[in-house]
DNA sequence: TTTTTTTACGAAAACGTTTGCGGCGAAATC
DNA sequence: GATTTCGCCGCAAACGTTTTCGTAAAAAAA
């Protein structure tokens, strides 16, 4: 509110009470009679009194709100997460403050910081694909400030995390392009750094060893800032295609590298599945109208912000310091479309 | 911050000064010694010194962030103009607190009403396509809310406002379908109400006038909720579908109903471009991979989101009340690509 | 030396709440 | 009738700042 705004001490001199009579008959104090509260209620009501949240968490101490930090907002699966972290926020009457850190490590850093000086109760966060060190993160949670990783975690940190079950989805990924009879599966995946990347690899690897292959490094690809930029992915992609020895199948571990892999592919002229096959990590919802309709490792993205949010709620509220967390592992979903049929 | 937290009383009572004293020396203000300034900023720097912002919003009565609403934020459209927001308020300090109302009129009110409660500086929004009644808007206005409207605009506030050249992008893509040689087009549209659906449709009807056609009402639907409710455009292309002499191209007005209809149509197994064209508005990153790739009016949605906080930063931090709005237009770009070619 | 100006700082109020404590009148207990 | 209890309310401090005003001491002017 700006120009009027009308505060308790409105209220009380209207009323003629005491400003700490009014607090207490606001928030329904048992030692304000029935008669003061009704007319206090009644005032407040007819003037549309609100509290003045800001005042409210100076006295405090929390603000009611909680912050995000994500790398990449125009992005699918984030973009639902947030989603389902609002609806539960709003829920509890929590306000939601979104950052982004756009993979990049010097604005993750600041972002937690401001979030932290803002008097956020408490932190939802995926860490950025050039993060190697969590330090300002520990710092943070030290001093007490409640926190939430989701997708992209830590182990450095000891609180709830929420993950979709990588390790299987990769694994069913790429057990499928096996069983499609593909050989030559490459991996075009993000920053080492990453646990999502570190996750799905593993869960590449297991499947092709479970088929008695041995993973080829030279068909595996980290993309540093995870298909942000456009020029890395592009460059991940050309090596491949210029082995001698190339791939038959390509497996993308996540949103935006599946896209660009897609659409590079089409730029090019080579033909998805017939000369390549693909497979990808992607919360898209149009992935049933690419050309050739994307076969998707899709992520509980919704369920995964709804229960981060929920278990941050449940840790800023807890009376007593929390000692035991949880990890949470929701699974995924492939989806089997055409990208990834071999042609007969 | 949570546990510790240095504050100004800190500072002074470790250098033994009074806390107006370390304030404005903090703020470098002239009545303070060079030497006292060096010691405070020190001490601060030193000790990692943030201010509160809290005490900062509440003792100044503003606080450094704005508002948005949005209907949401997983939508290519929404969220390339937020990353336009974000980028130049960050720039100029202020930080972004996020709201979808999801088409809600409710919610739309609610949301403007918490925001303003929660004292954010000022209002950037796009209304909601239940919106018809904009009162609660006019309310916070006259008390004096910095707003700017964007994309779906009201004229019943005087305020700045930036938009996308609608008309002209909604003629161009009907003339490009007519230059194709297409006659029966159909238009998809979303809520009657919003601002962008007017502007579109007298756009299309304008170039069909011009080619020397009569807009056919059987051929314009209007979908409340624009495409968030897939049953809802499910509907609406049913009804064009099983009209006798039905349309052989469509014009759909907004991302999601875009790529809803292309999604229905290959699932209905109906051919784009052969058996109906389809130009939309969309701001999809992935309209070159859609099958077919998608014929596009694509909006400069990150220089709408800058534009519009340029323009509210402006208000903000202006002196003297701004009596002069301006309406800012913005040009699309038609982007010609396989969904809208005439097959020989 | 006395007066004036300047410099450098502190006291205190204010922003809008919440909350512990003390007080006062009336009812209840003895 | 004196004491205790209890219901109801106000005072004042506190949250961390900013800002106005007052005032010492030092410097400049007389």
């Amino acid at each position: 509110m700006k120009f009027e705004a009308i505060t308790i001490k409105d209220i009380a001199k209207a009323l003629n009470l005491s400003v700490s009579t009014v607090s207490k008959a606001l928030r329904g104090s048992h030692e304000i009679s029935q008669e003061t509260k009704k007319n206090v209620l009644e005032y407040a009501r007819a003037n549309n009194y609100k509290p003045n949240p800001i005042a409210q968490s100076l006295k405090r101490g929390r603000s009611k709100s909680i912050g995000v930090i994500v790398c990449n907002i125009d992005n699918n699966f984030f973009s639902q997460a947030i989603n389902g972290i609002e609806s539960i926020a709003r829920q509890k009457d929590y306000n939601v403050i979104i950052t982004q850190s756009r993979e990049s490590y010097e604005r993750e850093i600041a972002n937690s910081e401001h979030l932290s000086s803002r008097s956020v109760d408490g932190l939802i966060i995926s860490l950025s694909a050039e993060t190697r060190c969590v330090d300002h993160l520990i710092k943070l949670n030290e001093k007490g400030l409640p926190m939430v990783f989701f997708d992209r975690i830590t182990d450095e940190i000891e609180t709830h995390k929420v993950i979709a079950n990588n390790h299987l989805g990769a694994y069913e990924a790429t057990r499928h392009l096996l069983q499609q009879g593909f050989r030559r599966i490459a991996h075009i995946t993000s920053s080492r750094s990453l646990s999502i990347t570190q996750e799905r690899f593993e869960g590449y690897k297991a499947a092709l060893q479970d088929a008695g292959l041995q993973p080829d490094p030279a068909l595996i690809k980290f993309v540093q800032h995870g298909g942000m930029i456009q020029e890395e992915t592009s460059q991940a992609l050309s090596q491949l295609l210029e082995m001698e020895n190339g791939p038959d199948a390509i497996f993308t571990a996540s949103d935006r590298l599946s896209t660009t892999t897609l659409s590079l592919l089409r730029k090019m002229n080579i033909e998805v599945p017939k000369q390549i096959a693909l497979v990808g990590f992607t919360n898209s919802i149009s992935a049933d109208i690419f050309h050739p309709s994307l076969t998707a490792v899709v992520q509980p993205a919704l369920e995964m912000g709804q229960l981060a949010t929920e278990l941050l709620i449940q840790l800023i509220e807890s009376k007593r310091p929390v000692v035991e967390f949880q990890k949470k592992v929701l699974e995924t979903e492939l989806k089997i479309r055409d990208s990834s049929l071999r042609p007969r």
